[in-house]
DNA sequence: ATTTTCTTGTAAATTATTTACAATGGATGA
DNA sequence: TCATCCATTGTAAATAATTTACAAGAAAAT
C-alpha cells in the first residue's frame, strides 16, 4: 500500500534530496522513475507525463503514485517543485568540492553552496531579534564590533559599513583594545560581537566586561554557544560549517549579509537626510579615483 | 492580430522583466492577466488555467495569448518559466528595500538581492582567467592583497583565508604599505588587488609598481576600469552597485566569493597534505576557547 | 501449492489546455 | 451619425493530459 511512503509536505529545495533517499525503500518500478529523473533533470521539468512514462518503462499511473511518494500532490506539482529546486541550486547535492573538479565545476560549487547557506540562514533567522538589534543600534551613542580571525573581517567590514550611516562606530580585533573599550562602553551604546565557533573565551570575557557596564551586547554566532547565550541581543546563525579543505566557509559571509540588513534597518530608522549624507561621501571619494571615462 | 507581440526566444530570469516591458503594448485584457500575474507572482504558479483566467477576469484564451505574448510555448511552459524564475530570485523586480518595508521583507530583500548579485557574477566569470588566477598563487612565493574602504576588509579577510592554506599572505589597507611592498615584490609574486571602483588612483599606482617589479598582478574589478585593464590577470566582476540608501553592497560580497573560488583552486592544487594542516590549525584555535558542550 | 497481499498496468473518466470560430465593440470614414 | 471594418475577446468544441478505478499478475507467506 502506498502508505509506507509517509507524506510529509516538504520545501522544494529537498526534493531531490528525497528522491535519493527513499530510493532504497522504493518499488521496483517506483524505482526506474526515481533512476530516470534523477539522471535527466534538467529534461523532465519539460515532459509530459506520457513521456516520462515511456522513457522509464513504466506506466502513467506509477509515475503519478511516484510524485505521491515523494510528497507532491501529483505530477503537475512535481514537476513545479522540481523545476524550482533546479533553478535555486543547479548542482544541488553535489555541492561539495571534490579533486576531480574542473574550475567551472569548482566554481558554480563554492558560489552555489553559499547562495545555499544564505538561503538556509536567510529562513531561519529571528526577525523579532533583528528588530530589538536595529532599535538598539539607533539608540546607541556608539556602536563596537568586535571579532577575531575570520571575524575580524567581518568587523571592519560592519564598521565601515557603519561609518556610511554616520553611526560613531570602530572594530577591535585585538583583546586588549576590546578589554579597553568595554570598559568604556555606557549604558545604552551597543556592542556587536561576531563568532563563527561561538566559543572564543576572550571574547566571552569582552561581553561580560562590556553589559558589566550596562551596554547591550549584540551577538552573531551560532545558536546555544556561549556567546550566543552571553548576549543581550543573539542573532543566531546556524551555517554548517565543515573544516573541509574544499568546502569555503559560508558562514562569514552570512554574518556578512546579516550585518547589510541591520544597515538596512538602521538607514531606514534614519530616513532621509541620510540620502545626502551618502551622496556627499560619494563625491568625496571622487576625488579619489580615476575620472570616469563614459 | 498576435504577431505584433515578437516570439523572442528568452531566458527564464527575464521572464516577469519580459512582462513589465511589454505591459503598455499590451491589449487590454491581457494587461489584466499581466497586472494579476505580477501582483500574485507567487500564487499563479500553482493556478490552473481557469482559475487565472476567473481572477484575471478574462477568459482562458486570453491567458494563453498573453504566454504567447511574453515567448512561451503556453500556459504550462509560462508557469515552469515563471517558477524557475522565482526559485531563482523569489523577490525579482521588488528588490529594493522601500521605506514602508516591515523587518521581515527587508531582510528578505536584503538576502535575495545579494543571492542574485551572486548568480549573475557566477554566470559572468571568466572560467579561463580564473584558472591563470589560480595557477598563479600557486607559483608565488608570496601572495599580497591590496585594497581600499571596503575592499580592505575583503582584502583583510582574503589574507586570513589564504593564511590557512599556507600561503604566505599578507593585506594592505595603507598606500604607503603597499609600496613598500610593491617595489619588494619579486617576479613570479602575485598580487591581489581589489576595487569595487576599478577607479581609485592609489591602487593603479601600486599596480604599476607591482608590474614593473616583475610580479603578476590579479585584479579583482569591474570590467573595463582602469584597474581591470592595468592587471596581468583581470578577474572582471560587473555586479551593479547603486549608491542608493537601501541598497546593500553587494559586490563586496561577491569579492568575497571570487576569493573563495580561488582559494578552493589553489586548496586543490595542493592536495591532500593540506588537509593535515587545516586540522592542525583546528586544534590550535581549540585552545583559545570554551570546550565544547556535546 | 494455495491463498493473500502487494505491485503494476489497462482502460475509462475526469480535468485541463488549446483551437476554431463567432460575437462584440471600438475606430474610421462616408 | 451611421455603416463598415478590423482588432479584440469570449464561447464552445476538440484535443490533450492527468488521474482514478479496477483488474491482472507477481511475490510472499502459510
Amino acid at each position: 500500500m502506498d502508505e509506507l511512503h509517509k507524506d510529509y509536505s516538504m520545501k522544494p529545495a529537498e526534493l531531490t534530496r528525497a528522491i535519493s533517499d527513499s530510493l532504497p525503500e522504493m518499488r521496483k518500478s517506483e524505482r526506474k522513475v526515481a533512476e530516470f529523473i534523477l539522471a535527466n533533470l534538467t529534461e523532465v521539468i519539460r515532459m509530459r507525463i506520457v513521456d516520462l512514462a515511456e522513457s522509464a518503462e513504466v506506466s502513467e499511473p506509477t509515475v503519478v503514485r511516484f510524485c505521491r511518494a515523494v510528497g507532491c500532490d501529483g505530477f503537475q506539482d512535481f514537476k513545479l517543485a522540481l523545476a524550482q529546486q533546479l533553478a535555486s541550486s543547479p548542482s544541488y547535492g553535489q555541492i561539495a568540492v571534490t579533486d576531480a573538479d574542473s574550475v567551472a565545476e569548482y566554481t558554480f560549487k563554492v558560489f552555489d553552496s553559499t547562495v545555499d547557506t544564505l538561503l538556509k540562514v536567510r529562513d531561519s533567522l529571528d526577525l523579532d531579534m533583528l528588530n530589538r538589534a536595529v532599535n538598539a543600534i539607533c539608540a546607541a551613542n556608539r556602536v563596537e564590533f568586535y571579532g577575531f580571525g575570520a571575524s575580524a573581517a567581518v568587523a571592519f567590514d560592519a564598521q565601515h559599513k557603519f561609518f556610511r550611516l554616520q553611526v560613531s562606530a570602530a572594530a577591535y580585533a585585538d583583546p586588549h583594545l576590546q578589554n579597553m573599550s568595554a570598559t568604556s562602553m555606557a549604558p545604552g551604546d551597543v556592542v556587536i560581537a561576531i563568532s563563527q565557533s561561538g566559543r572564543t573565551t576572550t571574547l566571552i570575557n569582552a561581553i561580560e566586561q562590556v553589559k558589566s557596564r550596562g551596554a547591550i551586547v549584540i551577538a552573531i554566532a551560532p545558536s546555544d554557544t556561549p556567546v550566543a547565550m552571553a548576549a543581550t541581543i543573539p542573532l543566531t546563525i546556524d551555517a554548517k560549517e565543515d573544516i573541509q579543505i574544499y568546502t569555503p566557509l559560508s558562514s562569514r559571509i552570512a554574518h556578512l549579509v546579516v550585518i547589510d540588513v541591520l544597515a538596512i534597518g538602521v538607514a531606514k530608522h534614519k530616513g532621509g537626510q541620510l540620502q545626502e549624507h551618502l551622496l556627499d561621501l560619494q563625491h568625496g571619494l571622487e576625488a579619489l579615483r580615476v575620472p570616469q571615462n563614459n
